[in-house]
DNA sequence: CCATAACCAGCAATATATTGCCGCTTTGCT
DNA sequence: AGCAAAGCGGCAATATATTGCTGGTTATGG
C-alpha cells in the first residue's frame, strides 16, 4: 500500500460513481489541484485529506495487524 | 476512523510489542516528536509517515468499499 | 468537425506537518 | 524513597502538502 496504489483505488473508485474530478474535489472539500496529485501519485498526502476523500467516494480505511 | 482512534491504534500496538517511543521512532525513520503527537491524535499525519509506522508495527493499512 | 467538458501540470503563495532542542512529569524498578 | 527510563509538550525552524491561477492537452457529445 503506497501512494500510487492508493491513486489508483481513488480514481477507479471515482471513475465507477461517475463523478468528476471537480465535483469531488467540492464535494470533499479538497482542491481539485490537490486531487489530481492524489490521483497521479505524486503527492505524499495528509491523513485528512484522504479520509475526506474517502467518506465522498463510500470508501474505508482500517488500519490492522498483519498475521 | 480519525487521528485520535488512529493515535490510540498505534500507541496500543507499540506497547504490545514492549519497544518505546524512542525506538520505534528511530527505526521507522520518523522523528519521535511526530511520532509523539500521532500517537495522541494531536497531528495529522502524512500518508508516509503513518506507512512507516505500520509497517514497524507490524499493521497493514488497507482502503475498501463500504458495503 | 466543432464545441465543450474534463483532465493535466508548472508556478508562487500559504498552511501545516515534521523536526530538534529543551526542560518537566510520569512510570517502573530496586 | 531514590534513581533511571520513558513519555510529554512548548517553541522556532524547516520541509512539504495544499491551494489558486493559468494555459495547455485530451476526451466526449452533437
Amino acid at each position: 500500500m503506497d501512494q500510487k496504489e492508493i491513486g489508483i483505488i481513488l480514481k477507479e473508485r471515482r471513475k465507477s460513481l461517475k463523478i468528476t474530478q471537480l465535483d469531488l474535489a467540492d464535494i470533499a472539500g479538497v482542491s481539485v489541484r490537490s486531487l489530481r496529485d492524489i490521483e497521479k501519485g505524486k503527492t505524499n498526502p495528509e491523513l485528512e485529506t484522504l479520509l475526506n476523500l474517502c467518506k465522498v467516494l463510500g470508501l474505508e480505511i482500517s488500519i490492522k495487524v498483519i498475521k
